[in-house]
DNA sequence: CGAATAGTGTCTTTAAGACATTATATT
DNA sequence: AATATAATGTCTTAAAGACACTATTCG
């Protein structure tokens, strides 16, 4: 153990994380999408123990040569499982716990990952058997799940139910160039419940994070609709009061 | 390394974390009060390396004998410092880079904790030469801290200033009894603006998280004023729109 | 033209802001 | 009574909800 009397330079020479009893830190990742007309979740059955052939959240542990942070971390393991490089990704709480994991005490950072359908390819990772998006819903239960990765979902589903109603979040679940209906449909099939168009678009045209392409519509047996995309760089947009309040 | 023929049983026999190169994992806390009538944050000065010497966020290592899970690391820290068991206390967000500590790659859970000023006992802790609270105001800069510690104070504080606007947190800066006005100076002391008290009070009977003493009251030489608590075991309450839109 | 969906306008409702007024203690 | 702060009431404002109405394409 190091003294108080040596310099910084001497004393990093002689640490060594070994000689201490650490956690285990891993990086797991909740990634939804929307893909006919439903909500789903990314699982991954497990290849090794513990927990194997069981499914699970996706995730892994940090590369301490490659990944510079958390979130590089998560984005490797996002591309690995999806092919997706750069989705909507904040960093959703921290899990740690004795009991999670019988190899003994671990930790994990959860990410949260939103990809619209269109962009992701599955590709079978070399330590899972199976990568395979579930649908959210009540009638379909998902499978019993690895480690607290049950718990660890049901906060992200709040997350993601919470900041819907408040934020420009949904805007995430699409395409790059949707139309303000398709917008509403996402918002609405996320919350479950309808909303009103004009309340709805005021909303949408005050937040200001949309930016209309100039002459593009999306045609049908009907009147065309304006197709609009994100404004670049400028993250989420917060609404100063929520969607609902009863 | 273990194979997937085995058991798992067999798999946890044979399992050694020390097989592999892993990051340093800890806990770090934002403990804030209002003393004075100025927010305040809690620093202890490094005993050792590394940045021995310098201020720091208050934290250390998960004890994987005695902590069941990563809250109860920062519940003992906390006690440790300041003494206070039952703090408002939230995960604030999860660092970690190759960068941020000289040992290595490092992660950290950190915990931001609210407490009134009147249950504080400063301790020395045994790896701590000195712990103190610090004001936070423009004038006066806070010292150069270790690690990415200004980043993460930063972190919190816009945690803080965001989440007084929309919820009754402000309130667990008070003492168990205060009054209305005490409380609308708290807020007010935070967001840095004065706010109108027939609004405010409004707001605050709406959120329903208060209950009176009957008959208990705040002397002066002025009309004597009700005192409330906070209604137990209610957890936060958020309001359907932020304090103030402009 | 009819069907269908896009897009807008008007009135109501809700919760907050501005600000005045009343209430009740001490000195 | 004067003073100080507590507590409440009224009017206005901002943003959302309800709902009707107009617009524009295809078949």
């Amino acid at each position: 153990m190091a003294s108080k009397q040596q310099s910084e330079k001497e004393f990093l020479k002689n640490y060594n994380i070994h000689d201490y009893e650490v956690p285990l830190t891993s990086v797991d990742l909740v990634i939804f999408t929307v893909r006919e007309e439903r909500l789903h979740v990314l699982l991954v059955k497990r290849a090794d123990h513990p927990f194997m052939g069981q499914w699970s959240l996706p995730g892994g542990f940090i590369d301490v040569h490659k990944d510079k942070n958390l979130e590089a971390t998560a984005l490797r393991k996002l591309k690995e499982k999806t092919g997706v490089k750069a989705p909507y990704l904040e960093q959703l709480q921290g899990f740690g716990s004795k009991t999670r994991d019988p190899r003994g005490w671990s930790s994990t950072f959860v990410y949260f990952a939103l990809i619209p359908s269109d962009l992701v390819e599955l590709s079978q990772g070399s330590a899972v058997d199976a990568v395979q998006w579930f649908p959210i819903a009540q009638d379909q239960p998902l499978p019993h799940l690895a480690f607290d990765h049950t718990e660890i979902l049901e906060v992200a589903l709040q997350r993601l139910y919470n900041k819907v109603e408040y934020s420009s979040l949904a805007a995430h679940l699409l395409p790059a160039e949707f139309t303000l209906s398709e917008l509403q449909q996402m918002y609405q099939l996320i919350l479950g419940r309808p909303l009103d168009k004009s309340a709805f678009r005021k909303r949408i045209k005050e937040g200001d994070f949309l930016e209309e392409l100039n002459g593009q519509f999306r045609y049908g047996s009907n009147r065309p609709a304006q197709l609009y995309r994100l404004k670049q760089g400028l993250g989420l947009v917060y609404y100063a009061r929520s969607l609902s309040s009863d």
